[in-house]
DNA sequence: TCGCGCATGGTACAAATGTACTAGTACGGT
DNA sequence: ACCGTACTAGTACATTTGTACCATGCGCGA
């Protein structure tokens, strides 16, 4: 044998504003030989602080945070010079986030329900360079990617539009004209086959495309 | 002092499939003086199983587990020969399911984001015989009740416009007039206070008036 | 009996929405 | 250089939706 596990462990973040995942995850995850658990950070700004002291090589992120979101810590963690590898951490099975944050560079897949053997083969697993995906989140995924392909620009318009604002309302939000609204309504329309902005409203809803909070 | 807390430690059940919880739990409040941790179950059978064997003062139920969902088990829990009072775990903020738990006999809510502080005093509160509720779940389990009196025929009606159907459609459907359908829509937005149908639908599935289904 | 909520149908009008087009700019990939 | 997509803006017209009313009848509780 040439390598031994013990001489380079895989450096682990946590990231979660629970004060409960934390402790679980490092009771769970601190002793566990092959990996050195760096810290625990409660939101994005720490957490980054902490990776631009000291290298990690993978980080368990919770997508929903306060101030700044999962998601959008993302890119910064890309921007690092040794970006880490990042494994989504969430209580929910599916949702539009888990898909964008793939989009965003996430490796990996763990909900909170999952054991700790498969965390620590999931961590080794992005940190061999390959994807870690439960197959009923990978199988979403896919479905997501062929399905329901809505611009930027129809993803803001579908959500201002399910709170009730009229097509005015939403242009002068966004700066642009309440026709070029109604064009992007129609678009969505068509791209999700129904037929009027209410249905469009509700799909998008059951579909996740849209959040519930 | 005629009262030693340590006389009579509060007796405490942990009910989440989560592992992760399970142990942050447990770390956080293993060795909380004045409580004594009975155990953690992964599931409402297994808790009901210990329940009924030793008797528990307090427990923490998470709302959303697989088969017997929390909601569910609360009936079972309130049937036993001294009922432990019930805290409700959860990471969501605000549901319909908060409020039919409160309404099934949950006696406090806790956030899986709550410090530890906070949930040892939530435990004893709800021990001590009062409710323990966050202000803003408060705040909206009023809301909640006071809320949304729809009438049978508003909600068949709202049903059918979440799914994009004309007024003039639905009128067919249910055999009345379109100006008859206009009518409960109006009634049905100010009931709701929504301006216009797609809002009205959107908040609806949000708050469990009408399936996700 | 009176009032109230529910359900019904209607008129008249204003506003919003949807359909069917045309058409320009910009950007990224082949 | 060309194609496709996203985003933008507009016109013209039909349909739908929403508002403000009015009116009837039913059932139920005070």
């Amino acid at each position: 044998m040439d390598k031994k596990p013990t001489k380079a462990p895989i450096r682990l973040l946590i990231v979660d504003d629970h004060p409960v995942v934390r402790a679980g995850l490092s009771s769970m995850l601190g002793k566990q030989p092959g990996l050195k658990l760096v810290g625990a950070a409660a939101g994005a700004e720490e957490a980054l602080a902490l990776l631009e002291r000291c290298p990690v090589d993978v980080v368990l992120l919770d997508l929903r945070m306060p101030k700044m979101s999962g998601i959008e810590s993302l890119p910064a963690f890309r921007k690092l010079t040794s970006p880490p590898q990042v494994i989504i951490l969430t209580s929910f099975e599916f949702d539009e986030e888990i898909y964008r944050a793939v989009q965003a560079g996430a490796r990996g897949y763990l909900s909170k329900e999952t054991s700790r053997e498969e965390i620590v083969t999931a961590i080794a697993t992005v940190h061999a360079g390959r994807q870690y995906f439960p197959p009923a989140i990978a199988s979403r995924l896919t479905e997501r990617t062929h399905r329901s392909n809505l611009s930027p620009r129809e993803l803001e318009i579908l959500e201002m539009l399910s709170r009730g604002f009229t097509n005015k309302e939403i242009g002068r939000a966004f700066g642009i004209s309440r026709y070029t609204v109604r064009n992007h309504i129609n678009s969505i329309n068509h791209k999700l086959e129904v037929c009027d902005r209410t249905e469009a409203a509700s799909v998008a809803m059951k579909q996740g495309i849209i959040s519930l909070a």
